[in-house]
DNA sequence: TGCGCTTCTTGGAGCGCTCCAATCCCTGGC
DNA sequence: GCCAGGGATTGGAGCGCTCCAAGAAGCGCA
């Protein structure tokens, strides 16, 4: 245990008055209000200030204010480039509303989130934003109703309390599907995913609803476990071993990790693809975009899910008539080489080559 | 412009304190010094502050303690699992310890890092961690000069101030190296990277110190751009273009993402990896692990880094004789299928499967 | 010169807690 | 029965700021 040390000595807005020759109220007006101060006693404080080094004590004026203008971000695994997309759509709106916004990473662990929904709330943060877990539903419920204002990510409250920005998954994979289906492909699967994730489940029926729409469609569920490329590469050995006839000729992966692992697996066999398999994705993450073959997928909207989350957040903190509501996002398809071949060439030689480093 | 909302209102300290029948003071040592209070008065407040949800006001606390229990952590770009693993390792020891870590992720953007050490000093953190750009090292000595307690990880100061945790970025590329050197290969290439960045430099300098340790090897740096995929493809394609006499027998990648795309492609084209060429890579990323081919590495160990920093700034807090200081790690080669051929077969077919999901 | 304005500036009260000296109360020994 | 001693509890001072009512200063005009 670390023995609390005393708060260094820095310097305090008294000895900037000081310095400056004003009173305490006037360098807080500068800092605060600097339109009702006149210019040269503002110049005065400020140089004040520099000459100092100082800093304004956050603690003090949050107490004194009542407010804070830091918004919290608890994200469910920041190592998915979908959380941290969110975070920056976040970070993109409250800074056009002057808030700043500090990041957990809760890494699927319910325990940890709750820590920084305390930690936050505690800090008497203006608002948080939290893609909450099954497990801490009641959690947030309960700050929530608390009066902690509360934005959910990604997961709408059971009881469709309080605001949420959630993406329709169901739609996500009716998408895939139906692009697929658009391609004349009539014998889909849908791969990847443990059914106990909702989204997974959604977008299978999605997938499922699509292939219904269309007469002579075959469809499954191939039961393959996982979400990652690993799984992708052991379903991309199994279908590699199945005489070509008995092959899906289009596959809607879970994730564009699977997807990669499924591609590069049926490549290394030497089946191509997408002329014998089509294949598209979910999530439209690195892995997608940096693959030798570029992966045609159905992207999440993680920076606009930032976005909106953000703006229901400042519009409660603003106060007038905010109404609880849930926003569903709509993914959208982008149709990249493994489902239509591209001009240059089967195989996916040569790459296209996308802009930057 | 948000407007400014006031404290909603929540329980007292006094409140708590009135239900429960005791003083203020009494519910403030229940809370941070319950050895002191009778048993049964402690069940009273605790059962007081369960029933009116009290949450301790944390800025109250800190400004009249003068004291913080939480570290801020600004990470370089934690889409890079290499700046999430560092967080992990901080998060483990700050949790041992009763801190509590909040993130912030510049974004590789020194105006939004200048933003956030501003952030974390004015609320008075305990302490911060950052992972420091180039372009803020004025910033971060500024605000270390002051007394605010940073430790640097990935980047020590020029000047060699306060305490910092690097790695040995030349020792890494000696490494990368001398593994493939050991491996019998004698016409090696140093690939990728921006030499701007002094990380790149470093692991350059290393890996031509091994060559030129051993006689008959030849080297060469390419003057590849890029440190991603797609750089890595391109890079891929240039190879495969040459006569095999000409082309290297081991690559140096400066990183995991670049080598992902140069073997990818080099597999395309059939040239066969490791039999032809060999290739290393650099930081031990998703992207060695859940590559087709696994890639044979040198891990950049970021969780211990987070724990080392956390360690030498908890040290700092503690106050007892703290001397600042910089640790060097040294990182690790972990071979995998890029370098060596493993039992199941050329091509990188059958594929090792990792476990879990 | 004096009055009424406007524009700036001032300093006290208070934010919700911690800290600590002072007080209270209970117990046990003589 | 009385007092010393120690554990439990109390409440005032103060953390560094914001907010605001009130005061000071400057200005134009009759």
């Amino acid at each position: 245990m670390a023995t609390d040390r005393p708060q260094r000595d820095k310097p305090l807005m008294e000895d900037v008055a000081r310095l400056a020759g004003v009173s305490r109220g006037t360098v807080s007006n500068v800092l605060n209000n600097p339109a009702i101060v006149s210019p040269d006693t503002r110049e005065r404080v400020l140089r004040a200030i520099e000459e100092l080094g100082f800093v304004r004590n956050q603690v003090a004026l949050a107490l004194a204010s009542g407010r804070t203008r830091t918004i919290g971000y608890v994200g469910t695994d920041l190592a998915n480039s979908y959380f941290l997309d969110i975070a920056r759509g976040i970070e993109e709106r409250a800074d056009e509303s002057g808030y700043r916004v500090v990041l957990a990473n809760s890494d699927v662990d319910a325990a940890k989130q709750r820590g920084y929904l305390e930690l936050f709330d505690e800090s008497r943060f203006a608002g948080v934003i939290v893609a909450p877990l099954e497990a801490t539903h009641d959690e947030v419920g309960h700050r929530h109703r608390a009066g902690f204002p509360i934005v959910r990510v990604n997961l709408a409250d059971p009881r469709g309390e309080g605001c949420a920005v959630v993406v329709d998954e169901e739609h996500s994979g009716y998408l895939a599907a139906r692009h697929l289906l658009d391609l004349g492909r009539r014998r889909l699967v849908f791969a990847g995913g443990f059914p106990s994730l909702s989204a997974v489940r959604s977008r299978l029926h999605g997938a499922e609803r699509a292939a219904a729409e269309v007469a002579g469609a075959g469809f499954a569920a191939i039961g393959a476990t996982g979400l990652r490329v690993p799984a992708g590469l052991a379903l991309g050995r199994e279908l590699a071993a199945l005489a070509p006839h008995e092959r899906p000729d289009g596959v809607v992966a879970v994730s564009d990790a699977f997807a990669a692992g499924l591609i590069q697996s049926l490549l290394s066999a030497g089946i191509r693809v997408p002329d014998e398999v089509a294949v598209v994705g979910h999530d439209d993450n690195t892995f997608a975009t940096e693959h030798v073959l570029p992966i045609s997928t159905v992207s999440q909207p993680g920076v606009e899910m930032g976005r909106v989350a953000a703006d229901l957040l400042l519009e409660e903190l603003a106060g007038d008539g905010h109404a609880h509501r849930t926003v569903v996002l709509e993914s959208r398809l982008i149709v990249r080489s493994s489902s239509v071949a591209d001009d240059s060439g089967v195989h996916g030689t040569p790459f296209p080559e996308p802009a930057g480093a």
